[in-house]
DNA sequence: CGGCGAATTGACGGACGTCAACTGCTGTGG
DNA sequence: CCACAGCAGTTGACGTCCGTCAATTCGCCG
């Protein structure tokens, strides 16, 4: 495997906090895969072995009950996935998928295991990784249970906006049927909620969007700290410098 | 603060594993507050100083936007809440209100971020308690997105039935305004649900509940050991038999 | 050129929220 | 002791949101 890719590993703020020599020990028996678009890395109720980390491309995590199914979460690089079934050794509750051909990294679960118990500060990060994931859950369970289809929309674009640096206009990062699910609705529904949102100052263009009055679209979005997280799930910085203090407030990433 | 207090909180996976002194330095400044039922203990956005834990009685945890309000989880003694906010020292994501009168332990927020630096077995289990909390979560994701209102009720029922011994008739444990809250929907909505759930084998009298035809309710309900947690959230032995192990699949509690 | 899948659009039905009226219980005060 | 207020729960009517089925268009790739 590449330096380079270790290196971005490293770069993690799971990461950053370890020992040379306990990074090594973990990544020692960790091995460095390509996968093709829509490849299936694990299905829900499998026993997991390994921690992922997601370093190129794109992977979803879905589930599925009774003929139908849902995606949770859409992740990007660099982040990780499948950290809590690992830290319990516990059998998946979600599927992983990848979206596009992806470069993904697959450090063992028992080292893992083993340098938590050896190394307090990377307990501790990963205490830390698993607490921004579990408010990035209940976000999503606040977007779900409290907005409607069309405001979940809103809220989504006007997040995508700020997250690819503030323009007006945009392109959308999925398909949309894939963009359906991870907001809760059937594609059929979806559509419709574009084509009304026309009245709220958002032009569609294929997948181009533009916002062209804001101030309307946010009347209907009325977009929530406490809700949308409008700071991207990694802006992992690759320097040294954010290693020497303690982080103090992620609150990101839905990828377990 | 009662000796036999601090016993309890000293039985939980996530204190169980410290050591006497540890122990002590975490509880050294905690104090110990009975509430009457209906007391707002966190409104979400509140900065969290504390770690609670509810020893007697019971806490929802909620969150509102525009006007709506849900409840995310209700919590019974002896667990845990808002533990991520405190490990991030962020802001809470969700209220914490309580339905009963309750007996709660606060436990100081930084004494703990200390606890868990000088502390890898300690760090190590809130990370795995993290870890339950999550997939507590993401099981609440899958019912809500996956499932309708009549289909959560009827697993909200076989659930129901087997946490409290598995006798077919059983009662309610909350006031249905809230569980219609806890399951997404309105009282009206639920109301109709459990007149409709009688269909499947189902008996309503009052708070009194029995399924007259388990087979019949299950065919309904397709409960899944992906989504449904049927152990409950907290089966604390106070002995220390446990103690000795690494618990190993802990997969309940959402209260972060 | 032909075919496949994504996306859109329309028609329809069912699930769910809202408003309102009514019941039954409980606690309070005259 | 009873009248009444207040609240949980239920029921009905109605409208809206959303899922389903089907037909059609569009773009992409073989």
């Amino acid at each position: 495997m590449r330096s380079a890719d270790l290196d971005r590993v490293r770069s993690l703020p799971l990461f950053g906090v370890m020992s040379d020599e306990a990074f090594k020990n973990v990544t020692g028996g960790a091995f460095l895969q390509k996968f093709p678009a829509g490849t299936t890395l694990l299905t829900e109720g499998d026993t997991v072995d390994f921690l992922y980390v997601l370093l190129d491309g794109s992977v979803e995590l879905g589930a599925s009950w009774n003929d139908k199914d849902t995606i949770l979460a859409v992740l990007r690089p660099v982040s990780t996935f499948i950290l809590a079934a690992v830290v319990l050794d516990a059998d998946a509750l979600m599927s992983a998928q990848t979206i596009e051909r992806s470069d993904i990294l697959m450090l063992s679960g028992e080292a893992l295991r083993r340098a938590m118990r050896e190394d307090a500060a990377f307990s501790v990060a990963v205490a830390q990784e698993l607490s921004g994931c579990y408010r990035g859950l209940v976000r999503a369970i606040k977007n779900q249970k409290l907005r409607g289809g069309l405001e979940r929309l809103a809220n989504y674009l006007i997040t995508q906006k700020i997250r690819q640096g503030g323009a007006d206009t945009f392109s959308l990062p999925h398909e949309k049927r894939l963009l359906a699910s991870v907001l809760g609705m059937t594609p059929e529904n979806l559509s419709r909620a574009f084509a009304s949102i026309t009245d709220y100052g958002v032009v569609i263009n294929g997948p181009q969007v533009t916002i062209a009055r804001p101030s309307v679209l946010e009347r209907l979005a009325k977009p929530d700290p406490l809700i949308d997280n409008h700071t991207p799930p990694s802006a992992a910085p690759t320097g040294k410098a954010q290693r020497e203090r303690w982080p103090t407030d992620r609150n990101q990433r839905t990828g377990s």
